[in-house]
DNA sequence: TAAATGACTGAATGACCATTCAATAAGTGG
DNA sequence: CCACTTATTGAATGGTCATTCAGTCATTTA
């Protein structure tokens, strides 16, 4: 306590890409804006590794390097610093997907083919991630607010899914196809792949659940989608 | 304390129809056996009602209507109480689809049929007991007893649906399907219409997610199954 | 009926944790 | 260099929680 410290304690841990460039190096004192995403940063991390039951205030300032105050400061409430971190999850990947979609060329297929794939992308879909959507996605009976922001964000995406079905099927005069029933589908796999991703490290990866999601979508609209050559299994 | 209470306290809540059967009313004292359910089935109710960080050997000692010390004389720790909770919930889906499978007549695709609709039997697929493994499964990367817990009873059903897509496949010959990946691909629906029972109660049934299940099935295997007759969208 | 066993209770203990706040340090503008 | 704003700290507070344990009550055995 009254002992001299000689360098000023920079302590700050390894951040990730997703902040780390924003932080200035050594930097004492940062702005409202890097802290927020540093601590976001750090809950993400934290409830990865310790659950969000073993989550604590001092674990998450622990790994961001900061103050306990500080994060009292910028989130006033654990509960709020929570549910930060599940929006900024939630908007990143909503800005991911949408993104991709607009920049696929105009054909439907294309289209949809990029929306898979940003669900399946590395910064997006990695065990980090996927961990704290799950253990938010185990409290969601207690929480209605964390199912209301899942499901804002999913039902738009659902409807441009319906959208795209709809018109790959009318280009091509498919029978028996439900555009509505193929879009919810999709939907389930992203859910359940992910959650492969997330018990079993390393034996299921992104890779093999964007493929077999290519295999579906060629089993529903041959003429639209290639089979997946690599073997992913 | 000195207080005369006039009835014994039969303050035991509401039990769900798996353990109600096995407690004798009003019975002050009960065997070892009785009790374990009755506290696991209070903790199941516990965790879908506050979440497994809201769940407190308190909130579950109250629903069960027994006292603390109980709950540790039988458990001993609380995170044995969660771990045998989970095993119990693993052991009930695992002898009901294996029930299911052995007693479907011998023919592949109606073997496959009854594993599948064993995940959305209404003992199994109900959204209390559903907010239970989604709660643990958001603890999974903290714990890996878990996650072994869950690997080793999905490995079991994944190997007997490959065998079964293989004869399927055999006896009719069909071209451009592999096993592995029907199989796979039917292990990512479950648990991601699983989660959608979850996230939109009253919106997504266990209706919902059978039939389309069954449509995947069709789709892959046509001459099989049938095509899902009621338009559950 | 007495003793022994087993079921059960809940106040007390001690650990941990979110949140507060008074004090300090760093940057900024004059 | 000084005043002023902004960022930051962490010990102290008060509350919650898992776990313990000494003792009560019920049932079985001798």
């Amino acid at each position: 306590m009254s002992q001299i410290i000689p360098t000023p304690e920079p302590k700050i841990n390894k951040v990730s890409a997703d902040t780390e460039t924003a932080i200035a190096k050594n930097a004492r004192t940062a702005s409202k804006e890097v802290r927020r995403l540093q601590l976001i940063d750090a809950t993400i991390e934290s409830i990865a590794k310790h659950g969000l039951s073993g989550t604590t205030m001092t674990t998450v300032t622990q790994i961001a390097g900061l103050s306990l105050g500080l994060a009292n400061f910028h989130f006033s409430t654990k509960q709020n610093l929570f549910n930060e971190t599940l929006r900024f999850l939630s908007k990143e990947h909503h800005e991911h997907w949408k993104k991709q979609y607009e920049k696929a060329n105009l054909a439907p297929a294309n289209k949809l083919l990029a929306i898979v794939a940003a669900h399946f992308h590395p910064s997006i879909c990695n065990r980090k991630k996927i961990a704290v959507w799950y253990g938010f996605f185990g409290e969601a009976t207690a929480r209605a607010s964390y199912r209301k922001l899942v499901n804002d964000i999913d039902m738009e995406r659902l409807n441009l899914s319906i959208q795209l079905c709809e018109q790959i099927i009318a280009q091509h005069g498919y029978k028996n196809v439900d555009a509505e029933e193929i879009a919810r589908t999709l939907e389930g796999l992203y859910d359940g792949f992910w959650l492969n991703i997330l018990m079993y490290p390393g034996k299921f990866t992104r890779f093999d659940g964007m493929k077999r999601i290519e295999g579906y979508l060629w089993r529903v609209f041959p003429d639209h989608f290639d089979r997946p050559s690599a073997k992913s299994v």
